[in-house]
DNA sequence: TAACGAACTTAGGATTCGGCTG
DNA sequence: CAGCCGAATCCTAAGTTCGTTA
């Protein structure tokens, strides 16, 4: 009925079933219900009654007991030696100890593309001048970043890369304990009874701010984070952590409601960071589990909204209008719900409620299509969106009324914003928002590509092909972009020689063949005859590989632009692919590694075959 | 009801690891 | 054994959502 993964118990084969169409809270009542570290298990040690399960059933309540160290912070900054100088308009120049620092900033990422715009130059230079930064003098001085010469700075970090990478194998050790006993100390908490892994135990260290895309911020300086700007949260009774010696911590608090073991604000948006646990923890895979149960709760209501949204398009109320088309791109084309952003303050990216005129344009006919949209615009850190689509012939006139008599940078949707859609979406079903949609049309595709696209008489490798196929036609649905591999030219054309090779080698076993024919007709003995038989079983070896790398080759163009991991991290109901291995005879650790299966083994657990999302 | 703040998920690029090859 | 390469891991920015406040 249990079985233990990790350090922690967790319920065998929960029904799917159990908890479907229930509220999201319900299920986890249902799996505290089952869960014996959290009911039946504390109470037969008698050191927890029905009391305990009431309090933990208390509305917001995320735990009971947390114990940890507090975060690690990294070594303060240690100045340049003396024989690396910083010049200003050709002169040497020392720096103060404080403004230096900053100077290796820059210096260290001078060889990155950051360095040449002049957004993030000028956002540089103004931090640096400050006065906290800079001592008067120093300010007198510099004047202009045109006049700074960081290449010294630059080249001795380069070296010390060098040198760090070129040490004996017992000094990387040496490094290499380190880091792990830092883990192992810092690591780590108690939550609740069981030791549960931190994701991020260390503070951001400072820095030059590095927006993504056309960022107003880029290069200010992102300041080192100290004891006395850190909140730690932990439990009342539990060891207090304590902060490094001379110093003492922001605050301490005591909130079970929330999840974070410490924060700090951070200085560029001025917003607060987090301390969390790891998604291998019991937290986060209930978390998980859950934000799958809501999105099957949906498939369950999909068809009546699609209804609703279509008769809306002809509603009286252009807000209702405005709503319902927005719905549909959201459920079609699975864009994000888009709040609206603060001008100014991150670059210009736009969602599907904050879409402006500019970003569509219609197409009353296009490649032989009729009403085809066409989409281009930035969306979250600025990956391009761009699609044409065709699209039911109201949404087409919709779209016409929405944009007459407006600017190009207005609105498209100027009656609706993330939140009355969220309500509205809250109405349909409880628990749904916008984004339950792309995680519901994520996880339908995945199982539908899967059910479409496997073969059970297929080998191994063809099957995670499909796999991967199946994948990757989520990961366009959603969009996920990568750089193109920057070796990717490289390892193409290394593969294409591996093609050519094994073509050569066809060639040369057809030949063979030929002659070993020929020859067993000459000579109609047994030995010539299964010489053929040898060289036949060859050319169907070779035949096999090729096609293989020929796949191979397939699968990795197909993928040149294509991130899979982001959807199969968080898009995928892994009990979808759980189900699919186990059907198809495919290990799980052909589909996840090591950190997949940890993050998911509530569902690796948990699915059977029969598991339908 | 708009603005703001808090908490949490989602995201791609950068860095490191580890196995293979010449 | 160095050096290369793809995979894994790390890092932290950038979203969504929801509750509070003016």
């Amino acid at each position: 009925m249990w079985t233990c993964i990790g350090n922690i118990l967790w319920p065998k084969r929960v029904a799917p079933t159990l908890c479907y169409g229930t509220k999201p809270g319900c299920l986890l009542k249902a799996w505290r219900r089952q869960c014996p570290w959290l009911g039946a298990a504390q109470r037969r040690e008698g050191s927890a009654g029905p009391k305990w399960q009431e309090e933990k059933s208390e509305d917001g309540v995320k735990w009971k007991q947390l114990e940890h160290k507090g975060p690690y912070f990294a070594p303060l900054y240690e100045p340049l030696p003396d024989e690396v100088h910083f010049y200003y308009d050709g002169n040497a120049m020392k720096l103060s100890l404080a403004a230096e620092e900053i100077a290796t900033f820059y210096g260290k990422m001078l060889d990155h593309e950051y360095t040449t715009k002049e957004v993030f130059q000028n956002n540089f230079f103004n931090d640096w001048q400050k006065a906290q930064e800079m001592t008067v003098e120093e300010k007198k001085i510099i004047k202009h970043l045109d006049k700074c010469d960081f290449t010294e700075i630059h080249k001795y970090f380069v070296d010390k890369n060098e040198a760090r990478k070129a040490l004996p194998k017992e000094e990387k050790q040496k490094l290499k304990e380190e880091a792990d006993r830092l883990q192992e100390e810092f690591g780590y908490c108690i939550l609740d009874g069981h030791r549960e892994k931190i994701g991020n135990f260390k503070t951001e260290p400072p820095g030059l701010f590095r927006g993504r895309g056309d960022h107003p911020k880029m290069g200010m300086l992102k300041k080192r984070i100290m004891p006395e700007d850190v909140i730690i949260n932990c439990s009342r009774d539990s060891k207090i952590p304590e902060p490094p010696p001379g110093h003492k911590w922001k605050e301490v608090r005591f909130d079970n409601t929330v999840t974070w073991l410490a924060s700090w604000t951070e200085n560029i948006q001025n917003s607060i960071k987090y301390i969390m646990l790891n998604p291998s923890s019991k937290l986060k895979g209930e978390k998980d589990w859950q934000k799958y149960e809501v999105a099957r709760r949906l498939k369950g209501v999909v068809d009546k909204i699609r209804f609703q949204y279509r008769f809306d398009w002809k509603s009286r109320e252009m807000r209702k209008r405005q709503r319902a088309v927005a719905l549909y791109f959201i459920d079609k084309l699975a864009l994000r719900a888009g709040n609206e952003k603060e001008e100014g303050e991150t670059a210009d990216t736009v969602g599907c409620c904050s879409l402006r005129v500019e970003h569509i344009q219609l197409h009353r006919e296009l490649d032989g299509q009729e009403h085809v949209v066409e989409f281009d615009f930035l969306g979250k850190d600025c990956i391009r969106y761009y699609n044409k689509v065709p699209v039911e012939k109201p949404v087409f006139k919709n779209l016409q009324l929405f944009m007459e008599n407006k600017d190009p940078g207005d609105d498209l949707f100027d009656r609706l914003n993330t939140s009355t859609l969220n309500k509205h979406l809250q109405d349909l079903m409880d628990g749904l928002t916008a984004k339950v949609f792309r995680t519901y049309n994520a996880s339908i595709t995945l199982q539908e590509q899967l059910r479409a696209l496997t073969s059970a008489e297929d080998n191994i490798a063809a099957k995670i092909l499909s796999y991967n196929r199946a994948n990757r036609a989520v990961a366009i649905l959603c969009n996920h972009q990568r750089a193109t591999p920057k070796t990717f030219e490289k390892s193409m054309q290394n593969l294409q020689t591996k093609i050519d090779a094994k073509k050569e080698q066809l060639a040369m076993a057809e030949q063979e063949l030929k002659r070993a024919k020929a020859d067993a007709k000459a000579r109609k003995d047994v030995k010539s005859k299964s010489n053929v038989d040898k060289k036949k079983k060859l050319l169907a070896k070779l035949e096999e590989q090729l096609t293989k790398l020929c796949t191979q080759a397939t699968d990795k163009e197909e993928n040149k632009q294509v991130a899979l991991g982001t959807s199969k991290l968080n898009y995928l109901d892994p009990r979808i692919s759980v189900a699919w291995c186990k059907k198809f005879g495919v290990p799980v650790e052909k589909i996840y590694n090591k950190t997949q299966r940890e993050k998911f083994a509530w569902a690796i657990d948990m699915a059977d075959e029969e598991f339908e999302f």
